[in-house]
DNA sequence: ACACTAATGACACCGGATGCAGAAAGGAAG
DNA sequence: CTTCCTTTCTGCATCCGGTGTCATTAGTGT
């Protein structure tokens, strides 16, 4: 189970093409031309391969823009087991998932490309709940050691979810400023989620220094009685 | 805007099927033979219709398990604009979610199938991003008005995305258990969200009441990093 | 009977995806 | 060089979801 380091010669006939030619030649089509405008044949046939061919590096088009995003979340999943337990679980999250989104400098412009047909693109969108699932699965896993649940419980299942949403939010609210930084819309939008969101009314709380009267019960909660069938 | 009701009469040939006797059948097909395993063909052939009239009814395949969502969003839209401003943002939206996913418990055993097939299939699942996307339109929007802040701010897109986490979350877990009602794990879902998933954690704050030596890990979690790639 | 209208249905077509049966490109052994 | 073996590539047939087009059908109204 890890004998992969370098076969010494390669037998058989060699591969004409490559997992990252592939996706580099996508890439460029799909931010040209569009992703649905651009056919199967097309890409194959910029990489001299045939149709039937691409698909046995890439099991489907929408593969072709995440890379092997599975290697990465590995990376993640140690990031956050080796976060000493001393760190709040939330801030433990926020740390972890900011610092798995940054790219080098060198590379912002094609992560940023690479998003922007991700969540920009409808149907590539739905495709990578596959994806979501698999990054969603990493963070559940670790919130369920932290909260000693399994990590299927509604708790860590609840923290993953929407931990991911703030992650989905910060990189489209990204990729609508040309000039913005990812890291500290990352950091901001998994802070707010730890605080619950509060603060932020306009009409309430957040305004109780000029001396308002609060007036009307905060948490009222009266909608509750209503739980009958 | 409000000439629906009744053209009296009607005009040309009469429709040979409706929307919801597709989606009867259609839902009848998928639960019994799979979602995948079920071509349009079985579907129109089973409404007697031809594969092109389905086509007229509904777009895709996938459209038929939703049923039209849309009315529904503007249901939860009025609930949330007609709360009143005294009660808090996270208690309305809470109240307003709860309220949006209360079903008749005539209609529950099929709410349940409904939502198995469209959390439980993968395809299903991915394509209903378009459907979340509304629904989030319609949190985001809400929240936008309460903070003062154009919809597509990233604040109101971070509560809306959350909170379709927590949704997506509390009904994976209603599913799981065939006795378990929806209503308390949504509400518990939104409630958790509210306070930033606070006061969880087995180490810290939640136990110092008891004030053990936590150290070596209770709940040692050892049988969890085996599923390691 | 005739026009009008709205829905249906047959057909062709596209593009993504899969299964299968070879052909092609190499290295290794004789 | 020839043969064998291995691995990858390719062409072909097929399926399925989805769309555009156009004739056909089943009704209503005159």
């Amino acid at each position: 189970m890890a004998n992969d380091p370098a076969p010494a010669v390669r037998m058989g006939r060699p591969p004409a093409t490559s997992h990252d030619e592939l996706e580099r030649i996508g890439l460029e089509l799909f931010t040209t031309r569009g992703f649905e405008e651009t056919t199967i044949d097309e890409i194959a046939g910029a990489a001299g391969i045939s149709r039937r061919t691409f698909f046995r590096y890439y099991t489907s088009k929408n593969d072709l823009v995440w890379g092997d995003f599975d290697a990465e979340l590995s990376r993640l999943r140690e990031r956050l087991a080796a976060t000493p337990p001393s760190v709040p679980m939330m801030a433990a999250l926020r740390e972890a998932v900011v610092a798995f989104n940054r790219v080098d400098a060198a590379h912002v412009a094609l992560h940023r490309r690479r998003m922007a047909l991700i969540l920009g693109v409808p149907s590539l969108f739905a495709h990578s709940t596959l994806r979501f699932t698999g990054w969603r699965d990493v963070i559940a896993e670790f919130v369920g050691v932290r909260v000693g649940r399994p990590s299927t419980a509604l708790l860590p299942q609840l923290v993953a979810h929407a931990a991911l949403g703030c992650a989905i939010a910060a990189y489209t609210d990204w990729l609508q400023h040309e000039d913005a930084a990812l890291e500290p819309l990352l950091d901001e939008a998994i802070a707010e989620l730890a605080t619950g969101f509060a603060g932020h009314e306009t009409s309430a709380e957040d305004e109780v220094s000029a001396g308002h009267d609060v007036s009307a019960g905060r948490e009222v909660s009266a909608g509750h009685g209503a739980d009958a069938s």
